[in-house]
DNA sequence: CGCTGGCACTCGGTAAACTTGAGTGCCAGG
DNA sequence: CCTGGCACTCAAGTTTACCGAGTGCCAGCG
């Protein structure tokens, strides 16, 4: 708060050094031991870390230090020592760097991104699978809204006498339709006409823009491009909706004890919107982890949220997410999900279609 | 086996004579105490049910028939009663029919219907969510696969100077696109000639047939044409694949008390061709009902699958399917799927666009 | 002859009493 | 300031006892 002190180093040591070197050992012993063993850390399991090197009775008194300043809590008295949120936070932050990732996993991504190919949410929807199966835990994936493409071309198709389909293709290569009723089935004459005639309106446009009628030349065209606006007009909701993927929602059975919790988190998951907003949100407060509560949703107290963003060509495109318990393996998780959403970002940004 | 027994009535009645009457009401008193209560039912809360009438000790002794017939198993001797897979299958068949739904629930499905609107997609989307919410399982809808639809237009759209889009148009509505690079900024021009080329020589055939090159104009749109026709092919493999929609995985976490099986469940959920091959496997085998065992799926031994067809002017479009315990609320469930599955097939029979 | 009430028996589940041991806080001495 | 020692605490496991829902069996009744 006062950083005048002239004893100060750089600002990570400093950090430490609020805390006290030794309390800081202690501090990571314990959070890296109960992500491995998920049960409380007694002081004799942190005295012979490396880094701490002093006796448990020591270990002890430094412990209730921390669990004094909220870094640790027992469950219990007579029961060794858990991370509280903020115990976490300060391992994410000042004691761990994303880590590394192990060969295997390593050859995981390698492999995954040579293989897959297709259209970009083909890519996202795998990438989901390939982020769970790296971190054994739930991975999500949000593409960009389509709410600024303009439109490139829009058609009308002829599905059965009485049906045609509007196509509407956009510049980030999305496309969307709508089918539409004939009036009756002579009006399927008319279908390339209104098509065009809508293509040289509306091409350059956005989607969510009114859908302004353009001016007519036969009455039946008139009558298909009235129901084709329409039918644009509907577009716009769907548009501005993320897309969102989620992979290994599985793996939230087995990362949580209660069922309880398993069933609340699974319904959040259902809930793509606000999965969309808890991502954004997380990275928009500059963060690349949200820990318990700070994301701010209670049904997800007792998850942590690992995100990265996924940037083509400079442009913010989407973000790679993860969710799992609060105890979650934050170094590897964290490389996980930073290398994949950056190899998605040069992967989008490359060639489309990866030439087998 | 065999029914040359002249005493023999209508072909059902001499099934419950087969079991005995009373020990089929006794059978009936179990399986719907059981599944409301999942609890194991001892004989004296069958003694009063309405059909028994008898005392508790005659409840018992008929048990024991019930249970060396392999109706019923005992979880421990002093306990009460358990149904079998058989037990339900008998239930299902012979106790009980579909069952009719609450008004809430009706009004439910009316107003679903009512509302729902866009694409197809997004009606068996949301369909889903309707099944789990009305029955409070895990609810499954297939779509058809395209494999044998016609292609009604391609189309060839510039997204940037050195991309395309195949935009390719089926004749049931579907739509497929494929991005393409382009050798020069120089092939942006030809891109119309090729699309039209395309569509000339491709409307009428099926994705599957190996993309045969039609003759050709001119070098330029030559390549084009050649490029997008790999694109077609490429997407021959995700046209026979089925659209598979699941709704309300959360609700499995309220179906089941082991956490393991919870986990299993939903790691079958996420493999969409088995969900598919599961429902089309029950489908053919003439049954709407799967209970445990039946299915021959390991991982969903403790699972019954309830399924309903769902055809659009007589024509095979898909199913409906749901998920849940085997101690499920047979009645309700069936009638929940087989109402939407009967209104699915109406709404997308009728308009395709229901007014507002 | 089949149903019933009665009876002895079984056994899972719960509660109480006890034991165990990991872990703690504190303190005196190096 | 660290350390070893010590008394204390308390969740979890174990043992024991008990309760009661439920069973199987049987003799007697209609």
């Amino acid at each position: 708060m006062t950083p005048a002190d002239p004893a100060t180093r750089a600002d990570a040591s400093a950090d430490d050094r609020a805390l006290g070197e030794r309390r800081a050992a202690i501090l990571e012993a314990v959070v890296s031991q109960y992500i491995g063993s998920a049960e409380p850390v007694g002081s004799s399991h942190v005295a012979n870390a490396p880094g701490v090197q002093v006796s448990s009775a020591t270990v002890r008194s430094e412990m209730v230090a921390l669990e004094r300043d909220g870094y640790l809590v027992q469950p219990h008295t007579s029961a060794g020592r858990i991370p509280t949120d903020k115990g976490y936070r300060f391992f994410v932050d000042h004691l761990t760097g994303p880590g590394v990732l192990g060969p295997v996993q390593r050859r995981q991504v390698a492999q995954f991104f040579d293989q897959v190919h297709g259209e970009i949410e083909t890519v996202l929807e795998r990438a989901t699978g390939l982020l769970s199966e790296l971190t054994t835990y739930a991975a999500v994936v949000v593409g960009p809204s389509h709410e600024t493409a303009t439109i490139r071309s829009v058609q009308l198709v002829g599905l059965s006498p009485l049906h045609a389909l509007v196509v509407v293709v956009l510049s980030d290569g999305a496309v969307e339709k709508r089918t539409i009723d004939l009036e009756n089935e002579a009006a399927g004459e008319y279908l390339a006409a209104a098509g065009a005639h809508l293509d040289a309106h509306l091409v350059g446009r956005t989607l969510k823009g009114p859908g302004t009628a353009p001016p007519s030349s036969s009455r039946p065209v008139d009558d298909l491009v009235t129901a084709s606006l329409g039918a644009l007009d509907s577009m716009g909701g769907d548009i501005d909706a993320d897309q969102v993927f989620v992979g290994g929602p599985a793996r939230l059975a087995e990362s949580f004890e209660a069922v309880e919790t398993v069933r609340s988190v699974l319904t959040i998951l259902e809930q793509q919107l606000v999965v969309v907003s808890l991502l954004r949100d997380v990275l928009n407060r500059g963060l690349s982890v949200a820990i318990g509560t700070e994301h701010g949703f209670e049904p997800l107290s007792s998850c942590a949220v690992v995100v990265a963003p996924v940037t083509v060509d400079g442009q913010d495109f989407g973000a790679v997410g993860l969710l799992g318990p609060t105890r979650m393996d934050y170094p590897r998780t964290m490389a996980a999900v930073h290398v994949v959403g950056e190899r998605l970002g040069e992967r989008l940004a490359g060639g489309h279609d990866g030439g087998h």
